[in-house]
RNA sequence: GGGCAUGUAGUGUAACUUGGAUAGCACGGCAGCUUCCGGAGCUGUUGGUUGCGGGUUCAAAUCCCGUCAUGCCCGCCA
């Protein structure tokens, strides 16, 4: 049986106990159906209905009216139902609305997600290489990893939030390239200036290729102990200084960093790559176009997914005939790292101290073994366009450890954000104006200019909410679109306040805020809740008991879109509800308190939901 | 060449995984609503052959086949 944690879910769960019942009085038979499955509410017959009746019939050779009527009159009492009616087909649930008003009542207002009932998840975003500032296209990644790590912790996971920070390799030679070539020095923050001076060494390099230089100078770069690896490395981390500003701006954290460059001196690359040679999954070639190449021999694979059957004759490289290391190869070793089967041979020290409180970590030469990794699940946010190595790599561990091994990682595609067609590049620079702090300025310009000169609060507190109704327009408006569509960036979406957006649901929860202010701390009287029947409080009663199920399936999807939506329809349902009738001015004493009661828990689900696509609610705007 | 994803009112999207009744929401357009708990709001209205063609089914935006369009991927790059 699966555990029941939401009143909505037990109802359904009755419902179709009752229905089943009825269904083999009857004499029809409902094995391998899932009558749970078929019960939901329903816009505009009834309020809850199932379509069963169409399955059971399809087996027994009747009509679907006939055993609708049929399972109908044989039905058991459903505590809230008024009555049970066949219509069509369909059995339709009209509710009691008092009784199913008391129960969700009861149910949200102590509703608070589920405290460590599950294993470690590591979710790993946004991955950015530590040369350039963050741009629009960074800032969904971190945002979905954000509120992905946010909903999997609600729902009792124990999650670490991993930055993979890429310090290896031709982008970052680039730019310490730059760095000791080009003349200029920075003169703004200092992910812009080098994400700038990395484009003009691009320029440079289509004029006048270096090619020889940046060779020699990416092996003394990543050689251990040279004057070039750890210039790059203060650089790096100077840039992601830079970029944590922008991140916190968001209210984004980590728990800890991962370098690539720390991956390889520790030997964990190493350590996995002997394991996978051991197992027999990789080999050493020893002739052919592979020669001294460390490969996995894909052809060799049974039930290859489509999407690998045309790899280039069916191999991929881990390891270079010149001994080092490729992407898959790290990414491969990085994630028996996440899952535990390598052994945490990390440094640690702290990085920074997060606005939030909490510290974050980074892998480092010298420092503390600290107990990272080794997680049950692993959640990946990484773009459509590397669909194919993740396949890859789920491939190889499945290799290792089978299809329970594999199915630990899940990769969350997301689709590119672009500018009317054309790409955000980092080597070309499209992305200058349309970089995370852009957005947000912008945002934050728009936010002020439409707050209320009815507030009474100083200059300092009005940015501070300034900047979180700017982030809760961004934050919506990039969440609220499913992940694996492709984002065509405008001003205009990306900067919406108003209907389906992040400040309408603050603006609902603000007038909330008000109303119970104004009510003069009296609490709402939960008991009274049975007289909430009106259309408009059945409405809110009705979006506030799907809470449960939303934050479910959200994670199960891992889509944050499911958590938006269902929050613009819940504001809608509060605003309908607040404007249809008085509640502080309500005269009957029990409808009043029991108003106020409804207020109150639009606000804990309403602030709930919002956290966990990391919108904070505001007091005033 | 092969693979993956996307295609829904003027615009942006939801529902597709698990088929269900009248395709939901927002923007825009039009008409209204503030002596009353905050108008970033509310009410009404306008606008859809769900890319196209077949098939399966009592029932298709949803599943299957075909086709068109767009984007991405298929490296000893990352």
């Amino acid at each position: 049986m699966i555990p029941v944690t939401t009143y909505y879910a037990e109802l359904r769960q009755r419902i179709s106990e009752s229905i089943m019942k009825a269904a083999h009085l009857a004499g029809y038979s409902t094995d391998g159906m899932d009558v749970e499955g078929t019960i939901d509410f329903s816009r505009s017959f009834g309020d809850i209905s199932s379509s069963v009746a169409f399955r059971i019939a399809k087996g027994a050779g009747v009509g679907a009216a006939e055993v609708a009527a049929k399972i109908t009159s044989g039905m058991e009492k459903v505590a809230e139902a008024e009555k049970i009616t066949p219509e069509g087909g369909f059995i339709n649930i009209h509710l009691d609305r008092g009784a199913f008003a008391e129960n969700v009542m009861e149910w949200a207002a102590g509703w608070k997600g589920d405290a460590g009932k599950k294993g470690k998840i590591i979710v790993e975003y946004p991955s950015v290489n530590p040369n350039k500032p963050w741009h629009i296209g960074h800032l969904r990644n971190a945002l979905l990893g954000d509120s992905i790590a946010n909903i999997c912790a609600f729902n009792g996971g124990e999650v670490e939030r991993e930055d993979y920070i890429d310090d290896l390799g031709l982008q970052m030679v680039e730019s310490l390239w730059g760095w000791l070539n080009l003349s200029s020095s920075p003169d703004k923050k200092f992910d812009h200036w080098l994400g700038e001076e990395y484009v003009k060494v691009n320029k440079r390099i289509e004029e006048h290729p270096i090619n020889k230089e940046l060779s020699s100078l990416l092996i003394q770069m990543e050689r251990k102990d040279t004057e070039e690896s750890k210039l790059s490395r203060e650089i790096s981390e100077r840039c992601i200084k830079a970029q944590h500003q922008t991140a916190f701006g968001y209210g984004i954290y980590h728990d800890v960093m991962v370098w690539e460059s720390d991956l390889i001196r520790e030997k964990i690359f190493e350590k996995g790559m002997e394991i996978l040679a051991e197992k027999g999954v990789a080999k050493k070639e020893a002739e052919g176009e592979y020669a001294g190449c460390l490969i996995i021999d894909i052809e060799a694979v049974k039930d290859l997914p489509k999407e690998l059957a045309k790899l280039k004759e069916g191999v991929k490289v881990l390891v270079r005939s010149d001994g080092t290391p490729t992407y898959v190869g790290k990414d491969i070793a990085f994630h028996m790292w996440k899952l535990g089967l390598l052994e945490d041979r990390f440094n640690y020290r702290e990085f920074a101290k997060q606005p939030n409180g909490i510290a974050v970590y980074t892998t480092s030469e010298k420092g503390e073994r600290m107990g990272f990794g080794n997680a049950s699940e692993a959640i990946n946010i990484v773009d459509a366009r590397q669909d194919y190595p993740q396949a890859v790599l789920r491939l190889a561990l499945s290799l290792i450890g089978g299809k329970e091994l594999s199915e630990r990682v899940h990769h969350l595609s997301y689709g590119e954000v672009e500018l009317e067609g054309a790409a955000l590049s980092g080597r070309k620079g499209t992305w200058k104006g349309f970089t995370a702090d852009d957005l947000m300025d912008e945002a934050v310009k728009k936010a002020e200019s439409m707050m209320s000169d009815r507030n009474k609060i100083d200059e300092k507190e009005r940015k501070t909410i300034a900047r979180k109704i700017a982030a809760s327009a961004i934050k919506f408006e990039f969440l609220k679109v499913s992940p694996e569509k492709r984002i065509t960036f405008s001003w205009g979406n990306a900067l919406n306040m108003e209907g389906n957006s992040g400040p309408y649901c603050q603006y609902m929860y603000v007038r909330a805020v008000r109303i119970i202010e104004n009510s003069g701390g009296k609490g709402g009287d939960i008991a009274s809740a049975s007289s909430l029947v009106n259309d408009q409080e059945f409405r809110l009663v009705k979006a506030i008991s799907a809470a449960g199920q939303i934050a479910q399936k959200a994670e199960k999807e891992m889509r944050p879109s499911i958590i938006t939506e269902y929050l613009n329809n819940l504001s809608a349902a509060f605003a309908g509800f607040y404007e249809a009738a008085p509640i502080l001015k309500e005269e009957d004493a029990k409808k009043r308190e029991a108003r106020i009661a409804l207020v109150h828990a639009f606000m804990n689900v309403s602030g709930v939901m919002m956290a966990l696509v990391g919108i904070e609610p505001v007091g005033a705007m």
